[in-house]
DNA sequence: TAAGGCTACTGTAACGTTACAGGAAAGAAT
DNA sequence: ATTCTTTCCTGTAACGTTACAGTAGCCTTA
């Protein structure tokens, strides 16, 4: 592990000394008595039945008596026994272990908690436990994944931020590995995967904006190598195309570019002539560079251009309302992709399932206000 | 696992038909080759020794010849062996798993995601595998910790949202589970941990307040149960204390209350006569619903109001410059908690070791700027 | 009465690893 | 020539689980 590390006596951080002079603060009455689990063996001995009897048993095995397997499983209960994982994992090569693989790179507002909490919330019933893993995508592109499969930490692999010719699609499906993927290829590899459907979204997004009468938009997309990206493009150019209206080219930036950037690029749009007065936005802390930038050009938001954005969050409603969102819920999505590994593992899923999310853009309060105070400017 | 899981054959989603008509995509070939993984066994029959001698010399053991090392390990290596997690647990007890136990509560803006990004980081170079668990702290205040234990599921454990009088840490402090935690408790237990000091930052935000002018201060913290408000009121009434300043209480929210509580309250604070004119906020999130309350009530921040704020992403930097923060860094928490556990495990790091992070306020361009051109106003 | 077929249970072996108790070979000391 | 040391290596057993091949006992069926 690299970087400074806690040593062994103070640290080589700013360490405040002991605030206690004890070693241990409670040790008189026992130095250790590490509480033996419980294993099959200790049912069976109580139980008087052979070791396999009592698993079958627990297995609701169809050649065990009723009786028995009643009366094992009471005994497992009152002792509290749990599987040794080890033990599990060591006979049937299976680790009860689903990996999610996350990249390093700039993240959207902790849409990747939400993503572990959903998914940990659809395992925290199951024996799966979730593992998770970095990926510096600069590196090796395989990188964790072929870790993964090589030493076979784990049954199922999730991932995201996926390519439209993705590398790692590729060596799972050749290696058999179950996995499945925030966001779809077009590789025609058939794979489960949950996909927000970003060209509707920018398509009802340039609908929306032009509800509020605005006839020239610009597109702050995803990072052009993620599939996503052409799918937001696509949906943005129909729209445009069906209202006639006119598109403004951004150049040089992505939703994952620095703030500085977005920000300067933004300018310089807005002060050109045939500046845009509409702006469709990939991401929530894109939108705020976005605004950021036409704001330092002398615009206001709301009157002189208005912002669409898709978000995870609901910070927009707490302090930016004339933006507008699509929500994009992560929590979800990680439920989904919990659920449909567990069941590619198990081979209770077909390959083929997916789930493509349907946006909705919501209209704020202020914009419901706006309308009905003076209708569409 | 509860909610709508993916169906066997199509899904119980608005899900979407085949896009492929063949099953694999590719199988013409081979039907199953799973290469298999090598083990000791493979490197010792390779190597003519006894899978002892090859365990032995690749944990680089005394009694091993030098040539016969260096011979074993090229072997290792070509053939990419892994030693067998399975194997390794069930034989030594150990898991080689750090659990990380987050709770389901409202979170602040992505923390967990560079927590577990710190966490993820650190681990990545060892043999540790990071697994992260979910706790619903309205339930059983012990959660998953217990079944941890009890399932000797991790080697170690993570967690946050310390209580002064914590039952996680006296339950494993009784059990002797290694652990670590982000956030300390005033029990006077001796365990490693890592926090930020919000003392010091409430009173620096007081002060920073202070010298702009403003005089009534209120606090808008923690929620009341969490070890840190109480650092956080101490730092803030020595601050005003100190100061000679005036304390306006707020009652009944906290910076996990929903915005909708938050903002009423804080308009109904900013109506009175007795308003406070500087406001600290234990958190970005909350820090936008108090901005938002305050400019319900038709105040204008930075000339009838100023706020300071904790915050973990550079959010505010980007749209709204004039709330002064001060930077907690989660992913630098994550490493130093990952570190602090795999050395308590292994026994290279003392119980006491701690991490107190100190705050600094940074003072913002427009700050700066706003000094520069007219002073303190 | 014997053969066949159930029902309910059991022992053995193996997954891959490491702790432990050795042990052979070669050189050093007596 | 014998004993002791040191060096380097090995076999066995065990961790907890489950697949597999059995088996004892009993009940049918001819």
């Amino acid at each position: 592990m690299g970087g400074a590390a806690p040593s062994a006596t103070t640290g080589g951080f700013a360490l405040i000394g002991n605030m206690v002079s004890h070693d241990e603060t409670r040790s008189e009455d026992a130095p250790a008595q590490p509480p033996v689990r419980p294993t099959l063996k200790t049912i069976a001995r109580l139980a008087g039945l052979g070791v396999t009897t009592v698993s079958r048993a627990l297995h609701d095995a169809p050649d065990i008596g009723e009786e028995t397997k009643a009366r094992v499983r009471r005994l497992a209960e009152s002792l509290g026994y749990q599987p040794n994982r080890a033990g599990v994992r060591l006979r049937t090569g299976r680790s009860h272990v689903i990996a999610l693989v996350l990249a390093t790179e700039a993240e959207e507002l902790g849409i990747n908690s939400q993503l572990i909490y959903g998914i940990s919330e659809a395992l925290s019933s199951s024996t799966y436990q979730l593992v998770v893993m970095l990926h510096d995508p600069s590196a090796d592109p395989l990188g964790p994944v072929r870790n993964i499969v090589e030493a076979g930490a784990a049954d199922g692999i999730l991932f995201a931020r996926i390519e439209p010719d993705d590398a790692r699609v590729r060596f799972l499906t050749e290696r058999g590995v179950p996995f499945a993927t925030h966001g779809r290829t077009s590789m025609g590899i058939v794979h489960p995967y949950f996909d927000f459907d970003n060209e509707a979204y920018a398509e009802s997004a340039v609908r929306r904006l032009a509800s509020l009468g605005r006839r020239r938009l610009a597109l702050v997309g995803p990072p052009p190598h993620l599939a996503y990206a052409r799918h937001m493009a696509t949906g943005f150019c129909r729209g445009i195309s069906a209202l006639g209206l006119e598109k403004v080219s951004v150049e040089g930036i992505d939703t994952d570019s620095p703030h500085e950037r977005i920000q300067a690029e933004v300018q310089r749009l807005m002060q050109r002539a045939d500046r845009p007065d509409g702006i469709v936005s990939g991401g929530a802390v894109a939108a705020l560079s976005v605004t950021a930038g036409a704001e330092a050009a002398g615009l206001v938001l709301g009157s002189d251009f208005d912002v669409v954005v898709k978000e995870s969050s609901d910070l927009f409603r707490k302090f930016r309302p004339a933006i507008e969102t699509a929500r994009e819920d992560f929590r979800a999505a990680g439920r989904w992709l919990a659920q449909a590994i567990v069941g590619r593992i198990e081979g209770t899923v077909d390959a083929d399932t997916h789930f493509l999310d349907v946006p909705r853009i919501e209209v704020s309060e202020t914009m419901e206000e706006r309308m009905a105070a003076g209708g569409i400017r």
